[in-house]
DNA sequence: TCTGGCACTCGGCCCGGGTGAGTGCCAGGA
DNA sequence: TCCTGGCACTCACCCGGGCCGAGTGCCAGA
């Protein structure tokens, strides 16, 4: 195991390293840290430390750089979570508290997000699988016409238009909007499907037919919508980081471009707590110079979606995560009220 | 004025230094085109051309590029604009097709509109000014609970919570929802403060206030969704571009994330025809290296809104502006199908 | 186990010359 | 009057060499 100095000497480098974009030598690291030995005890340290693979050299005859095994070490051992300045806690507040709806929640939310990283901030829009009906609408449009409304406990929305075979009266239609409302009105979205599955039966033949269109149009939009939407603000923040970096800014771009694949990325974090993937630990090759912090945010106990910030591997993990945790607090909030 | 020849030689200059991207001499114009003159006969027109400002050299003993004048006397008297071939077409189509909603339509055709211009693209949604009002949904959610849903004839869904201090009936709720919805649909959303004006004086006196309360927050939506929402995509796109672009690109990144400036940027478009702001002519400073192609669509004659793209000034003219028509048609097809 | 000393490595920077694309100008010809 | 070929000139770019210095690894001594 490496003693406790060189575990420090990693710190120093990591902290180092992410303030000033610069390999680190020795003998930086013994002026900038009360470390309390000489440069040439460092150098034998950062050797063991190069030897298990936790920092790098650029090239020969440069200083060191922390490899992502070694960012892993500092993010699970060596660094807490910053909290925020309580200045900064009102500042979200005052920002999230004006929103209007559900787009704007989340569209405050990402902005606030990058802007408190500095880097590029993800927010998913609560999920429909895990969230429950607060209402479900029928509108006739027109007489073979009706417009389904979907409305969920996290104030999302969802409409569909449906063409029936046959016109529906408005009573027929009136009967089936409260029938299927107190069905499902305060269940989850998972559930729906059996909940309603024998609704068909007990109308009248000739309704039958339009009954189950509504809710084959239902049960689709369900399914549909588990494709998950989401936001994506801050990206401007890429162009922060290395001259060298229009090589790396293209495959990052392009992947965040791809919804899917961010989408997949917020899936594989933990539901509770936080989760950081470092580099290579990220499947998508486009994003394998960066990191994830996620988390997720819920109006409960429980998180209905997920939200965080990718930037370089080389960020202030322990700030991040700090604006990361708060801000998802701070949003599961504003949802629990509205 | 110029002649002839000399406006030959600037189209020729602009398609050379699109293609290339770098400063085209007067050798390699008389090899790629047909002038029918010597280098030296070029050399003449294009210290004409540099003297009237229409091109410009980078620095002394290296080739002409264009100016933004150039590329406006380019765009309006040298270039057409040039249609799809029939397979982009179909594709269009086919990609459009698919939609589910109007943020799927808006969305796909933001990804089309990038890949088809290999460029960034922007899509307004449908403008809630210029819609006109398909149906109006007052649910009651709980007693003193109404949620607003306001539907649009493009398939623009908008809802508010709104808390009412006294509760309100069932059958009272359903009575305003009728008299609303009699008044109101079909009519242009700009019509609808007028029509519901004198609504609450019909209403018993003790279902005035909240009737009041209603129409005061469907106004309000009305005029905080004036600020129009947009889409966009393909900001990857950007990378493409030269290697001193990195300069270039942050600011370009950061105006894009201003909404707001995106959005006055189409407003200052045309509302029929094309608009084509080339480099300076975009007021906003990170744009000023940039070109807006800019076009109106909608589900009828009349535009609901706006899409284009951003892109160096350096473009290729007609195959942008093919693409950006070409596209707004469709969109607006889908939309009055739906 | 730590420390100071020492030789070594190698990326970054500056400098100077060679190269070539492109220009402007001019005198002669259609 | 307009076009053309010729010619001298200007620079950006490329390339190789030499210097510099930060940083390293190793070793002997405390």
């Amino acid at each position: 195991m490496l003693s406790e100095r060189r575990l420090e000497v990693l710190r120093a480098i990591v902290q180092d390293y992410v303030g000033t974009e610069e390999p680190v030598g020795s003998k930086a690291l013994t002026e900038r840290h009360q470390l309390g030995v000489s440069p040439a005890t460092i150098r034998n340290d950062m050797a063991a430390l190069e030897d298990e693979g936790f920092i790098a050299q650029p090239h020969t005859s440069a200083g060191r750089i922390p490899t992502d095994k070694g960012y892993r070490l500092f993010v699970d051992k060596l660094a807490g979570v910053k909290p925020l300045s309580s200045p900064e806690r009102r500042a979200i507040q005052n920002f999230l508290d004006g929103a209007v709806d559900l787009d704007d929640v989340v569209g405050r939310t990402v902005r606030l997000l990058a802007q408190l990283t500095r880097q590029v901030a993800v927010v998913q829009y609560p999920s429909l699988t895990r969230s429950t009906v607060r209402h479900v609408e029928l509108l006739a449009l027109a007489p073979a016409r009706v417009m389904l409304v979907l409305i969920t406990d996290t104030g999302r929305v969802e409409q569909r238009l449906i063409d029936c075979q046959t016109p529906f009266g408005e009573t027929s239609l009136a009967d089936l909007r409260a029938r299927l409302n107190s069905r499902v009105v305060g269940r989850r979205f998972a559930d729906v499907p059996q909940l309603v599955q024998d609704l068909p039966e007990s109308f009248e033949q000739d309704d039958r037919g339009t009954v189950s269109t509504v809710l084959s149009v239902l049960l689709e939009t369900l399914v549909e919508e588990t494709e998950e939407r989401l936001m994506i603000g801050g990206t401007a923040n890429l162009t922060r980081f290395g001259h060298d970096f229009p090589l790396t800014i293209r495959p990052v771009l392009e992947a965040l471009e791809e919804h899917v694949v961010l989408l997949k990325l917020l899936g594989e974090a933990k539901d509770s707590g936080m989760t950081v993937r470092i580099g290579h630990e990220n499947a998508h090759e486009g994003l394998t110079s960066t990191s994830v912090v996620a988390v997720g945010y819920g109006s409960g106990d429980e998180a209905v979606a997920k939200l965080g910030v990718v930037g370089p591997t080389r960020m202030d993990y322990p700030g991040t995560m700090g604006a990361v945790r708060a801000v998802a607090r701070y949003v599961g909030q504003i949802l629990a009220e509205s």
